[in-house]
DNA sequence: AGTAAATTTGGAACCGGTTCCTAAAAGGAG
DNA sequence: CTCCTTTTAGGAACCGGTTCCAAATTTACT
């Protein structure tokens, strides 16, 4: 059975408090160090995080909520939140809500339960009871992947790559273009993606720009697609995520057409896959890891209160491969 | 600031004993405990996590360890883990190890210092130092993808996997074949596909099979895939894992091979985006997610003291698509 | 009404640390 | 060798719950 600190000092035969002092650093002398020393490595004495956490009223654990563990999204962001927090001496604790934002907001309360020491949100969206709660919990907040005024954000620049991808296409001479987006009730993808790719194509009047929302699936992508497909003959499929063109990639092998000879295709994510399939998906990459590692860095420095920037902006990529053809 | 126990006491007039039997339904009159209730709905208290689990002596944790995040395999076990252990009351706490097996030794002497209830450990190798701190930690392990005789174990059925998918390959017609498989210090991937596999082959004696070890990567499984095209002209590639048959699928495009015409693959996972490419990836398929609910649900029987198999076995189905076709 | 039995309540101790305060020991200056 | 300052050590209180035990109250029965 492990061993209490008391059992350690009466061992050691010096007081509780003597024990602990060692453990934190205040002052001992060299001959009752070497004492606790040798009776700590001969019991493999470890302290009670609960003992302890009881009394300093705080943990040294970042939440971390998810709407989804499958998603590369998701993961790589996950990834690059563990690494920073990890070498700054801080716990992950990942709370998964499988999509139902019920359960964001159960997980905010159940973060203020454990004492909690901040919280990052991978956020789809932003309601209501979402701000009551951040109000409500004394917990620094920071939010990953969408933007609220009054919260503190870290965004990947949706608009930018959306109108720089948007251009590139445009400069390839496409002007047919089907939009695949997401609900706008998405702030980032639905919306901000869309506004970026709206503002390149106002440049060119000669545009015929059809607007389609569908869901994050691949395969109510596909179904989708197949769908826009049939209807109309775009050049090109502009599609709001990776999984989306993904989806549409299939639905254009289903139709026969060649890809990008016969039809078009970008995405927005740069997920592992699509560079491994063929075609090579052109796509606006986002990095991930690193905006995790940049929330991380900014959650431990609120923790810590210090001062951090409201908003921040993770980078993009556009990866030209090989989904797009040249039109005249 | 959140009130305690002390102070909910106070205010209804009542001990704080009587409260804290409120709390876990101990005997109270209906007159107190309509008088605490009301304290307690107005001024919304929380009991203290931590002061409840030092007392307690352990917590409702399930500590998860986890090589890699971003892996198909990996979500989607987390994602049934997660699901059974919410239904059953219990918290996952999942520690990423970023495939640093010298990190899953350390994970799980850090949760025994956190009184984790119970251990699941998403296994690749299992090593002594694991064994060791096994049974030094007093809390319930189960290993979920790697088999181990002396540790609650939760595998998939690798071995019958590989067996069936091969031979449905080799009624098929395919004798010229290229195993693409990794290391065997991965015994469940390594040794017991592999295992699976030679037992088909074995009753047909005219096979040329040739045996070869490349990573779990994508990239590395493509350059793997691209030295035995160079090298051999196998009629199937009969890959470990899904992911090196998409790099093979990646090479065999590379190298203007047409799959299934003139190469066949095969893969094991049976993730998402093998259904979605093109040609549609011909797998056996494991179920990752019930295999998660499955573990959850044996390591809750251990925390309360129930009586396991000490070795569960995961279903697992060959899902025939696209990528093979038939020979004479 | 009186007493035994059952229910409800309060008080104190405890879980295992940290920290404050004071006493003892050690070190330094004259 | 004092006397004063600085270190080091010990004791007690505290963090916020739970639980045991005994006292008080209620209920049940004769």
């Amino acid at each position: 059975m492990n061993k209490t600190i008391a059992d350690i000092a009466k061992i050691a035969g010096v007081a509780k408090s003597t024990v602990s002092r060692y453990l934190n650093g205040g002052s001992v002398s060299d001959t009752t160090k070497k004492k606790i020393e040798l009776v700590i490595n001969e019991t493999g004495y470890i302290p009670n995080t609960f003992a302890q956490s009881l009394k300093a009223k705080k943990t040294n654990i970042i939440g971390t909520i998810v709407p989804r563990l499958d998603s590369y999204a998701a993961s790589n962001t996950l990834i690059g939140i563990d690494e920073h927090l990890r070498e700054q001496g801080f716990q992950m604790l990942i709370a998964n809500t499988n999509q139902d934002l019920e359960r964001e907001i159960e997980s905010i309360y159940s973060f203020e339960r454990q004492k909690i020491a901040g919280i990052i949100l991978l956020a789809t969206v932003i309601t209501d009871a979402h701000l009551e709660a951040f109000s409500k919990v004394q917990i620094p907040v920071i939010l990953v992947g969408q933007q609220d005024e009054n919260t503190y954000s870290l965004i990947h620049d949706d608009f930018s790559a959306a109108y720089d991808l948007a251009t590139y296409m445009l400069n390839k001479g496409h002007r047919k273009i089907a939009y695949m987006g997401v609900t706008e009730a998405d702030i980032s993808v639905g919306v901000n993606r869309k506004k970026g790719f709206a503002a390149a194509i106002e440049s060119y009047p000669d545009c015929e720009v059809h607007y389609y929302v569908t869901g994050f699936k691949i395969k109510d992508a596909m179904s989708e697609a197949l769908k826009i497909l049939n209807e109309t003959k775009p050049t090109i499929l502009f599609c709001a995520t990776d999984n989306i063109a993904l989806g549409a990639l299939k639905a254009a092998y289903l139709k026969g057409l060649k890809v990008p000879q016969d039809l078009s295709i970008v995405g927005f994510g740069g997920y592992e896959i699509t560079e491994v399939i063929h075609p090579a998906l052109t796509t606006a990459k986002f990095y991930y890891k690193e905006a995790g590692e940049l929330a991380a860095q900014n959650i431990v420095r609120m923790v810590k209160g210090e001062q951090v920037e409201k908003l921040t902006i993770s980078k993009y990529e556009i990866i030209e491969r090989e989904s797009v053809d040249k039109r005249n």
